[in-house]
DNA sequence: AATTGAAATGAACGCTTGTTCATATACAAG
DNA sequence: CTTGTATATGAACAAGCGTTCATTTCAATT
């Protein structure tokens, strides 16, 4: 039997996407067999592939829309005045984005050895991008004074990792709302780089 | 042909968790057949199951052997006086000790999902011991006014994350030395912490 | 009512997987 | 020189892998 009523390729499609990033961040990509993704959609094997050409594809564009949307999404926030602020606004941004999407944050950082060669580099492009609008913001404030950094590549590097960990603990409904994180993180970083 | 002269066992164990932990780290788990194991290594698939069970044992001896060794490590350090010198203490152990076992490191980060759950339970029990063990000493800290710390739990995961992150970047005979990279990160942290 | 075409099936493909086991080898002890 | 034992082989097993494709189903269009 095939073509359930309501079931076209706007539904299909979106929920494969889905089911793939929730069981490749939960087994890891290797651990996964894509009649398992299937399984997951209602459908059999041979379906997936009138949405992906392959497995590796699937990953790949998983991990690019996220670093893509990730870079977008900081592009399109509006600046505030004052390096330390726009720090402050980057922490927070941060935070909000990464925590809505554990899943696909997980896909990003641990996923990266099982792409291929050309795939993995337009990842670290990416990603390298990412670290870089950080490190503008860094570099401004070591300029005019407002902050005091030894080395911009080494705290940038520092601060994206302090940032990335909490997804290792964070839980929702945990101890600390989102907005105390917030706090909690934007003082840590204010620390880090203040005269 | 079976036995070869000087082929023992004292020599194949080793060299056969060694071909695993380089492996492992490098493509995942999930992704590394007992047959490449064994071909690393210079010997039939067969031959593996002579020192270990099973592929799972396999690794989770190879992250418990590491965990516990970090622990052990530390617990051996002397304690130097004053508690803002014993945190920087800690900072430059960590560092030391990570940096020269990228591959077990990487494991031990990337490879708890892999873990059966009863594996799983026990090398989070390890991890959490370590991070109790910074957490001990910015309590200490923190009753004695030597830190001004806000949340002794986030602190302590965010110290470190940023710790973690060095294996990220690091790469040997890099732009900076190992001394600096402690001196870099003993001030992030100082930082992070003082009144 | 007939036709079209997108959407899905499920069997089949050649390979690889972790693991087992009867068999063979090479060294040490008697 | 014979025997015993630790060490290794490599074929075999059932299961699962990613991917392909001829075939079927169903909704919309004519």
């Amino acid at each position: 039997m095939a073509r359930k009523a309501g079931s076209h390729a706007d539904i299909t499609g979106p929920a494969i996407r889905d089911a793939a990033l929730r069981l490749f961040a939960r087994s890891g990509y290797a651990a996964v067999s894509m009649r398992q993704i299937a399984a997951e959609v209602g459908v059999g094997a041979g379906a997936l592939y009138l949405y992906t050409p392959d497995k590796q594809t699937l990953l790949f564009d998983l991990m690019h829309d996220h670093m893509t949307a990730l870079l977008a999404a900081w592009d399109a926030t509006v600046p505030v005045k004052g390096v330390a602020l726009r720090l402050e606004q980057f922490v927070a941004f941060h935070i909000d984005f990464h925590i809505d999407r554990p899943d696909a944050v997980f896909l990003a950082y641990m996923e990266l050895r099982n792409l291929t060669p050309k795939n993995f580099a337009a990842i670290e492009t990416l990603r390298r991008a990412y670290e870089d609008r950080l490190e503008t913001v860094l570099a401004e404030g070591q300029e005019t004074g407002a902050f005091a950094i030894e080395d911009t590549r080494v705290t940038t590097m520092a601060l994206i990792a302090m940032l990335a960990g909490i997804h290792v603990w964070y839980r929702d409904g945990g101890r600390l709302s989102r907005t105390r994180i917030q706090t909690l993180y934007r003082d840590l970083v204010r620390r880090t780089v203040s005269p």
